[in-house]
DNA sequence: GTGCCTGTTACCTC
DNA sequence: AGAGGTAACAGGCA
């Protein structure tokens, strides 16, 4: 669920919620691998007392930016932020939790524990992996083609690759090879300067749309949730292909179908996206 | 109950 | 460099 409209959706809404300036009284941790690079001792003692002054997005990161130390959160497939009155018990997946000096608390639901915490003095080590940021005045079309030369791989599992563009995940990558008629095996040299484009222009249309609609909030259970507030996104209500298979192509009438790439389920349209040419 | 699927990524081998 | 497998987990679904 997490990719970059929804973390983006979170971030805001963190913001919203009021918590620049808050100060960390302290943490408790309910799962001892949700933090990644410190023990639940270290991190409890260095997030004490620090207070949150900006909170921002890099890619799927989460960026709590604190007095001495970083914060970044991955949230993986299930991780989400909470905000709750101080004394509300802990709840079924909560993994980590911080006490806030206006009362409340920011609590940490992971069903799944692949999410990660990183506290550090050092976040660039992590982030400076990350790839262009598609919202960005910086992703222009020849930046585009510039992180595009010389790749050999296949469109979707490129797209997919955060040291090159970050944020995009399986549902967006689905949506936006649909949008600029490209097949998802299709690899990156055998791109036309036409499909370039079509794509460069896709990926900041899906991206953009998928913000706009408080993202993307598949199936009813509880671990599809994300919003801090509690809301769903309505991004689902329009997906063209992503977990359509079956339907017809919104475009062409002709039915969607599921394939595996890079060991991920795939949506596409045979019709629109057809190529008989891969390399 | 059984087996397969899932929004992510790191790590491994070929 | 690229492709493919596995693993970390829990739960939904047929």
């Amino acid at each position: 669920m997490p990719e970059l409209p929804e973390v983006e959706t979170i971030v805001r809404e963190m913001r919203q919620a009021g918590l620049l300036g808050l100060k960390i009284e302290r943490a408790i941790i309910l799962w001892e691998r949700s933090i990644a690079n410190l023990s639940s001792s270290d991190f409890c003692q260095q997030i004490a007392n620090q207070t949150i002054h900006d909170i921002s997005r890099r890619g799927k990161f989460i960026v709590l930016s604190l007095t001495n130390h970083t914060v970044l959160v991955h949230l993986r497939m299930t991780g989400k932020f909470l905000i709750d009155t101080e004394g509300a018990l802990p709840s079924s997946h909560e993994r980590i939790r911080l006490y806030l000096s206006d009362g409340r608390i920011l609590r940490y639901e992971d069903q799944r524990k692949f999410g990660k915490w990183y506290l550090t003095e050092d976040p660039q080590k992590i982030l400076e992996k990350i790839g262009i940021e598609p919202l960005s005045i910086n992703f222009t079309l020849n930046a585009f083609k510039g992180v595009l030369k010389g790749k050999k791989k296949q469109i979707k599992p490129f797209l997919l690759d955060q040291q090159f563009v970050a944020g995009i995940g399986n549902i967006y990558v689905d949506e936006a090879l649909w949008m600029a008629k490209i097949h998802p095996l299709r690899s990156v040299e055998s791109l036309t300067a036409k499909e370039v484009q079509s794509l460069h222009k896709a990926i900041i249309f899906v991206l953009k749309k998928g913000v706009d609609n408080i993202g993307t909030s598949l199936g009813t259970s509880r671990a599809n949730y994300y919003s801090v507030s509690g809301r769903r996104g309505s991004n689902q209500e329009s997906l063209n292909v992503f977990r359509c298979d079956g339907l017809p192509c919104a475009r062409c009438h002709t039915i969607i179908e599921k394939i595996v790439v890079g060991q991920r389920g795939t949506h596409f349209c045979p019709k629109c996206q057809l190529c008989r040419v891969y390399k």
